[in-house]
DNA sequence: TGGAGGTATCATTTTAACTGATACTAACGG
DNA sequence: CCGTTAGTATCAGTTAAAATGATACCTCCA
């Protein structure tokens, strides 16, 4: 057992997926299969359960997951402990600011602990500029709610975002009449769409659609009274201190993916940031 | 870099000796040198200072092998994780009284805090019988100080053992005259010629001779003043309840070889044995 | 001055990793 | 119920990497 082969395994066991692996690490699917089987057969154990749809960890396959997880750690903190600033490469992400606000600093912080030698940046910005912003290689990758440019970008990574409705304080939720919607002009139609989904099952009557384009003005509005808007919960949850605030958790979440350009070769610290993403999740 | 160039690294790093790795792991010199070379021209740092009686580890070379030794211990327990009844295997070490009590023990609890999944035996002997054993496949190595047949038998580590000179309470140690010498007779001569050249450098006249055949025993003659021996340092510094006992460092050690079979292939667990001797020192 | 004991280099061989083509399996849609 | 899709397994053939063997080279030491 190489450490190779710890790469190669923790990769399968966090797409789930041989073919998937192969594709990630550059190799072809036959050749995972191989030495996800002789790796088996040197520890004597089924590491996998294979079920058509890919494959998932046994109980042994987890154990060994660990082990692998803290072998290519230190492996990584060895090599960087070499050449510190030939390594010290910056990564740059771009997100909406419901995403730049919280998930973002949230990850990366965690990024950083396990990666000490990157830097990482973050763009906020509205979703074209941003899309345009990866193809012009300004950024490695990017967060998205919603549809995109799947002709040049492709998605590497995806997770659903519980998201809340957020009322002033006393807030007759259901009424239909004179509601007012706020809605932001930076995350294209995700949140909107989430709004008027809610204000039509309600059957709102006309209600009144306020538009802001930074967070913190919807958050101001809100607390003043001015009508309801939908948010991420992450968001809200940290910050406690924005109470008056009534919120309500919707049963249905934002799928965002995290989209990076289509090309062979990944940047060093953008695998490293998509092999963290599914690490983490 | 891979675990294996790790592995290679190590092997050199403690032999201080590029073929002495080669021969340990079974591989021709070239080879190592290779993998060396091409190591450090991956880490693009220099890991050896090349001195023509071997190569000794630069600080870089230093901080790698901290890495390499964690990285290596994680995959032996990653890998003992899997079919624990298969690794775990049994170690039997031959060894004299001097040493069995006290250097065995500290090493042994060392190494099995290193490698859990094994089991530790000591036979205590006098040389012959150990060499005897250690010949039909009793014992799977042992510690010896002085001469051992050469043409069966080889040498896979040694170090120096300080030793003392102990006398009783108030004993006149440079006095020629009425000096009784307590020698052992379980460690053939390495001792015994100690003691007497002690004993002729300090222009002692005839004097006598004691044996005894335990340490115990030793130790007990010289606490009730029957005369003066020699013995590790080690030995009589676990036991500090012994005094009253006057004790001399000599100046010089004694010298004593870890020997195992002549063969090709090594046990496993021994293999470990060597190499953390190796790594301890 | 040449032998002993060590490392480096390089052309060649061997081994293991990787590929490409194909077979197999289960789910999904018509 | 049959073809299509999305996945994994197998296997013969290729390629790349590691290991070898021979040789060069260095330094100490007798």
């Amino acid at each position: 057992m190489e450490s190779h082969d710890l790469l190669i395994f923790k990769q399968v066991a966090e797409r789930q997926s041989v073919s998937k692996a192969a594709e990630n690490l550059g190799y072809v699917q036959s050749n995972i299969s191989q030495r996800i089987k002789s790796l088996e057969d040197e520890l004597g154990a089924k590491l996998f359960v294979r079920n058509n749809r890919g494959v998932t960890l046994t109980d042994k396959g987890t154990t060994l997951l660990d082990y692998a997880n803290r072998i290519l750690l230190l492996l990584d903190e060895a090599k960087s402990a070499f050449n510190p600033q030939k390594w010290r490469e910056t990564l740059t992400i771009g997100a909406p600011q419901t995403i730049s606000a919280f998930k973002v600093p949230q990850l990366f912080s965690l990024f950083l602990k396990k990666h000490k030698n990157m830097d990482v940046k973050v763009r906020t910005s509205d979703k074209q500029s941003l899309q345009d912003m990866l193809y012009y290689g300004e950024l490695d990758g990017l967060f998205v709610h919603g549809p995109y440019d799947e002709g040049r970008l492709e998605s590497v990574y995806s997770y659903e975002q519980n998201i809340v409705l957020i009322a002033p304080e006393k807030w007759e939720l259901e009424t239909p009449y004179n509601q007012t919607l706020i809605v932001n002009s930076f995350t294209s139609c995700s949140y909107r769409d989430a709004l008027l989904h809610y204000s039509e099952s309600n059957h709102f009557y006309d209600p009144t659609i306020l538009e802001f384009d930074t967070l913190e003005s919807i958050l101001q509005a809100v607390q003043n009274g001015l009508g309801i808007s939908i948010l991420p919960e992450d968001v809200l949850n940290s910050r406690k201190e924005l109470s008056p605030i009534e919120c309500k958790k919707l049963s249905e979440g934002i799928k965002i993916n995290f989209v990076v350009k289509q090309r062979k070769y990944q940047p060093h610290v953008l695998k490293k940031f998509i092999s963290f993403l599914w690490e983490s999740s």
